[in-house]
DNA sequence: AAACATCTCAACACCACTGTCGAATAATTA
DNA sequence: TAATTATTCGACAGTGGTGTTGAGATGTTT
């Protein structure tokens, strides 16, 4: 029976699931975020991809703009969610190095390649990233590792962080033009990491 | 006299120095092109940011995307000219390491932000940057040092030259976002190159 | 069944941009 | 001076998005 639908609505408020409506909104307007850019992104077409009237859309967000606002965040909660999974801004020291986030970056990000290009055009080309709850962490581990003895001295982990970041955010386009069939692209993507990786150990440089 | 105007039309084949109207609609184009992605981009507000008419614009290019592709062509172009002015696509051998390249390539694009998050857009996140100029030339001068004797083994050059290239892309809205005097930008900008370079002598790991 | 919230649909005025046109203007070369 | 060409200007119809409104449909909770 139809009826059975898991009575899940605890305290969800709403009706017929608003917030998964919601949500689906947000990830097509990520999509189409990392696709055409901030300017190109509009409220109709979200709709329409999103499979839902435009009249639900201007009723979860007023105004392009804040459905834009909206985007942004969710992109960042959604990393924060999938990469560090176990985060309390309270009391929270990462558990994994830096390459192992990365790897588990790159993961996502080749499963989800408009996000990585949604998150550099709101987050850092349309500026204010250094708010950006995804980029504090990332940046906060980095720092700590930093301060570890196994890391190399002198380390100025922002810069590094930052330049680590813009990769991988990116690697997918590489990915995707370089690979067509699924094994090639996967073997794309376990090249970069497997890059990454030596080159965090050796450098580029013979001594 | 304001007829003394350097007898520069050679073989200029126009009148009024067309050539200089469609560069300025270009350089203004990159900008927006910059700031607000590719569908952002409007025929009327390159034309008025460019102090031109917008009649003017479509004497130079057809349509709005026939302006989109010269931009982003012209970008690229740019980039080379500044980056590898000595480059002729015959016989070419790069005279630099990657490392002055990538100071040379910082330097110009702290100088001109947008242009970076142009070619990002464009290039990289609209697809075909395997066929992009700036990028072939770029790749082909990594994969030239990971040969020399001075590099570490089992480099690979593609995945990390695109890894690079993204940073240094972007590098500007990481000093935008946390210097706001020209002294503190340029500080900021000292400490990504050198970290780069400490980056590629040492890695990150001890060992 | 009734109350309620979510969502749908159609219509509205408004605006910005697109392409296109023809005629006018200004600069430059021959 | 005359021919040539880049540029300007105003007008046009067309398109597609915006934001708003009101009425109605649909589903869930009590």
């Amino acid at each position: 029976m139809p009826q059975s639908k898991k009575a899940k609505a605890d305290k969800n408020s709403g009706r017929r699931d608003p917030a998964k409506t919601r949500d689906a909104i947000l990830a097509v307007a990520g999509k189409l975020l990392g696709r055409d850019g901030p300017e190109g992104l509009s409220v109709s077409q979200v709709a329409q991809l999103a499979g839902v009237n435009r009249g639900t859309a201007y009723h979860h967000f007023q105004t392009r703009e804040q459905l834009l606002d909206a985007t942004m965040q969710w992109v960042s909660a959604k990393l924060v969610n999938e990469v560090f999974p176990d985060y309390d801004p309270d009391h929270w020291v990462p558990k994994n190095r830096p390459r192992d986030t990365n790897d588990k970056l790159a993961d996502f990000m080749a499963a989800n390649p408009e996000f990585g290009a949604a998150w550099v055009h709101s987050v850092i080309i349309n500026g204010g990233f250094e708010l950006d709850p995804f980029w504090r962490i990332y940046h906060q581990q980095h720092e700590h590792f930093a301060e570890t003895d196994r890391a190399q001295p002198n380390i100025d982990a922002e810069a590094h962080a930052f330049q680590t970041i813009c990769g991988v955010m990116l690697m997918p386009y590489w990915v995707r033009g370089r690979g067509v069939t699924d094994r090639q692209r996967k073997a794309l993507l376990e090249r970069y990491k497997k890059e990454s990786l030596r080159q965090a150990q050796h450098g580029m440089i013979k001594r």
